[in-house]
DNA sequence: TAACTTATCTACTAATTCTATAGAGTTAAT
DNA sequence: ATTAACTCTATAGAATTAGTAGATAAGTTA
């Protein structure tokens, strides 16, 4: 996961603590979260571009968060700034691409495979919300063995 | 994922089918996985240093799979070209880094989710094997839910 | 209205990583 | 010896990442 990625993703928690409330200034949560300013800026005019966020201009300005913590999942954040959940973007949904080194993607013997793990990773991701990081308690939805890693 | 990972995944396969046989040359590998020679060579090096894979130089030389197909997982095979499975660095097992955004790691509260989609996805990586792609039946370990992405 | 505050937008840059390519060297078979 | 094939190191162009800089627009307050 990209910087920018982990950044916002600290910015939206911040918000979501709020939410319901006030606006927060780009520099409390500079401050607060250790993120650059100025590239927090722009990570707030994505999340703002993308509907996460309202902003306020001038004096007495800010952001405020504007959806439902528990309805903004790790999953579309991590489009968002990271692109394509697939391994692949032979079998990607949002980021499709043709592999230049397979001739006949019908008869391709990773893409099923492939699909099933981006199927699965993407149930993972989104299991995983702001809610879910301001509670602390993960209410991932896919049980996974337990084992030492 | 990157090419990199991609291209040792597609030899790894081509070599699983002949796992227990003769011999392959990167140029076979090459030409039948549409990899470019020259990467291919640096990726089946850094096979046989991982220990996957044996060479033989000269005349009827080139390569084999030494291990079972069932035993060599994607998890494993993501870390060796792509690094970290864990989303960030410092909930991550083979490539641990400190975040300088976190003051406190102890406090950090994006530190316990993150190591629970790192198991997960471990989890999940690990249950594709190279015998998963050659049979083409995944037996992934891990139930998901049935859902639309 | 003027001054001040804060978000908005575009452009730019340095460093790193990715995707190869090049070429010399080594080992083995015939 | 000659040929075939792996081994190893270096290099290079493109893309991406992680910011920085600066001008502009919008809103508040005195």
């Amino acid at each position: 996961m990209s910087k920018k990625c982990k950044y916002a993703l600290k910015a939206l928690i911040r918000l979501g603590k709020e939410y319901g409330g006030g606006n927060l200034l780009t520099d409390d949560i500079a401050i607060s979260e250790h993120i650059p300013k100025k590239f927090l800026e722009q990570i707030l005019l994505d999340l703002k571009h993308a509907g996460y966020v309202r902003s306020k201009q001038g004096s007495k300005g800010g952001y405020r968060l504007v959806q439902e913590p528990s309805q903004i999942t790790l999953a579309e954040i991590h489009r968002l700034f990271d692109g394509a959940i697939a391994l692949v973007p032979c079998v990607s949904q949002k980021f499709y691409e043709a592999c230049d080194d397979c001739p006949d993607e019908k008869s391709c013997r990773l893409k099923k495979i492939f699909i099933d793990v981006r199927e699965k990773t993407y149930a993972l991701l989104s299991g995983v919300t702001i809610k879910t990081f301001l509670e602390g308690s993960p209410t991932l939805n896919i049980p996974a063995k337990k084992q030492k890693i």
